[in-house]
DNA sequence: ATGCCTCAGCTCCTGAGA
């Protein structure tokens, strides 16, 4: 089973991106294969796109089952599947939140969470207290979600790096929002309960980053960051074979700043 | 440089993203 994120920055934008990315195998990039070859799962962030509106025969022409949790013109997430996706939830029960950031189900007895983390603007701003909130209730649910479903992958634009490898100027960007502290000790907190680095199991090359400013020239030069997570429980770990971040999409014309995130398993 | 792109929307500018 491939299962894979992607913030895809107004679904409404990238729809047909997305279509044309799911009909591919993320793996081989260079090959077009049939449909099955492509990923299992994707979870979706920034869909922009309220409910009303999602485009469901689209994705159900393509042979997918979904989910989707959406407001208008910010945030907005979803879940998109071959198989049939099962007990679905929306956001942190018992978080209040006016904002769709979480959707959760599960896939083959995977329990799957596809999250958006606040962006938090900057540190000490209103943004960055409600960021540090969400994440401690983040926290408190999925610890309590882990006794019932062992076999879990959280995963999503955490807007979170983990270290000074996610980074591309990690002296000039020390202690700025995604790199700050406080940040990294709620991500640190969320491995604590049990959980992997999808992509840190694999050793990669260095400078591998999922997000580049559509300023300046960001992607060309490789100045990113590591912001999108896979994070596979302890149970599930023995299944993972594989993780890459595919960078072909921030090629396209018109892209999302992000790029999807692969995890492949057993 | 509170800038640089890109997107949504009560759209010809503003807020937000990261």
């Amino acid at each position: 089973m491939k299962i894979s994120t992607w913030n895809v920055n107004s679904l409404g934008v990238r729809l047909p991106q997305v279509l044309e990315w799911l009909s591919k195998d993320p793996i081989n990039l260079d090959e077009t294969i049939p449909s099955n070859a492509g990923v299992d799962v994707l979870a979706i962030q920034e869909t922009k796109t309220t409910d009303d509106k999602f485009p469901v025969k689209e994705f159900i022409d393509a042979g997918f089952h979904i989910a989707f949790h959406g407001q208008k013109t910010y945030n907005g997430v979803a879940l998109v599947s071959k198989f049939p996706l099962e007990n679905v939830v929306k956001n942190i029960p018992g978080f209040e939140d006016d904002m769709a950031r979480v959707i959760s189900a599960s896939v083959n007895g995977v329990r799957i969470i596809g999250a958006y983390f606040p962006n938090g603007q900057a540190p000490g701003s209103d943004k960055f207290e409600y960021k540090m909130r969400w994440l401690t209730a983040l926290h408190d649910w999925i610890q309590s979600e882990l006794v019932n479903h062992p076999k879990m992958v959280l995963m999503g634009d955490f807007n979170i790096t983990f270290d000074a490898k996610d980074v591309w100027d990690p002296v000039g960007l020390e202690g700025t929002i995604h790199c700050t502290q406080e940040e990294r000790t709620h991500l640190k907190a969320l491995i604590d309960l049990g959980f992997k680095d999808a992509f840190r199991e694999f050793e990669p090359a260095e400078k591998n980053y999922s997000w580049w400013d559509y300023r300046e020239f960001a992607f060309k030069r490789n100045r990113g960051m590591r912001i999108d997570h896979i994070l596979v429980s302890d149970q599930l770990r023995p299944a993972l074979t594989r993780c890459v971040i595919d960078k072909r999409p921030r090629k396209n014309e018109r892209p999302s700043d992000h790029t999807p995130v692969i995890a492949v398993f057993d």
